[in-house]
DNA sequence: TCCAACTTAACGAACGTTCGTCAGTTAGCA
DNA sequence: TGCTAACTGACGAACGTTCGTTAAGTTGGA
């Protein structure tokens, strides 16, 4: 199928050079084709960038979601170093995702307001899943805290850091430290001493 | 001086739309002028982007420096805590740092070597200053851990998290709860029990 | 089976607009 | 008289988009 192609090279371009420095000549080229011939396959510039935005959303959503459903453990420690390993593989290797944080931090200003709200349903429903987690951890004391809220929120923290560090420069080594380093410190925030 | 005016109209241009997004002509319509004569101050878009770029990183570097040298307490929890409201507040109030926080995620492509280079720098001066305050802290046993760098990098990722959330959406509530979430996990993680 | 009607994908050409940039000129001030 | 900063005018290039036109493929009825 000639418009998942465009799609790709499109999430490509968007990656690298943003929405406004994404060229529909650029993607065409990439694909074969002359620009005139996307508009056989999508309204325009937007419905390109919106169907691909779309596809974003989903992978994030449901690699996370799956994620959490299989697994069932009792054990936090295991559960949860194991979904910040999942966030850096999806992220060193499924360009969506890369996609989706570039955007979703800096959207193209006149869509502004159409991806916060598609953040806002994502952010919503991570958060709820993760907060029943804690929940649960709380309830069967294996960690601290008396409310489920604050170490959700710490721990969307740790995996915002180790975002931020494969945003910034994705240097091996100074991912790993970072990693262990608030891993640990979060651990022992979470856990009994 | 008009060329503060264009550089602070080439500032909001470039935070909002990024570089590519942002065009000559709106940033010398917001001082009053026609877009040509912006060359008669700058030799060209890439010379008014990087005034800009630097002037950022002086005033980032500048800022976090100075809040280190000024406070020289045995009380981290208080110092620790401050740098996070500077941050927040600097952030809010001062679009330079908007400005570098989104050109160093996401730079032009063109300039991303260049970029990365001064990134690279203000990173390990912030860095070996936060690092040397630990070091202090863990021989004076107020807080826990053999190795400063431990600490150092899990507070970089407190710091990380609370920049993701301003950017994210800026609702106040989220940030305060996010910040006390964070903060009081971390805090748990490095201090004795 | 065959042909006409329709659909699809891609094209060249051109649209109007904006982009960043350069050259030449004018107005004001030291 | 120079110098500077602003102007007007124009440049080639690129942008997203629309148009009309092909060529190929699909469908449906006689």
């Amino acid at each position: 199928m000639k418009s998942n192609e465009i799609k790709e090279a499109a999430l490509k371009y968007f990656t690298i050079h943003g929405y406004e420095g994404a060229s529909l000549s650029q993607i065409a080229e990439e694909v074969g084709l002359k620009k005139q011939s996307i508009y056989a396959h999508f309204k325009g510039k937007d419905d390109l960038f919106l169907q691909v935005l779309r596809d974003a959303k989903e992978a994030e959503l449901s690699s996370k979601l799956h994620y959490f459903s299989k697994v069932d453990s009792q054990n936090p420690e295991k559960d949860l170093y194991g979904f910040l390993q999942l966030v850096i593989d999806l992220f060193q290797k499924n360009e969506l995702l890369r996609f989706w944080l570039r955007m979703t931090f800096f959207p193209p200003a006149h869509l502004r307001n159409e991806i916060g709200e598609e953040v806002a349903d994502i952010e919503e429903k991570v958060q709820s899943v993760l907060e029943g987690k804690f929940q649960d951890w709380i309830d069967a004391k294996v960690i601290v805290h008396d409310i489920a809220k604050t170490p959700t929120l710490a721990f969307v923290g740790v995996v915002d850091s180790i975002l931020i560090e494969l945003v910034y420069v994705n240097d091996e080594k100074r991912l790993k430290d970072k990693l262990e380093a608030c891993w640990s410190v979060f651990w022992r925030g979470i856990s009994h001493s």
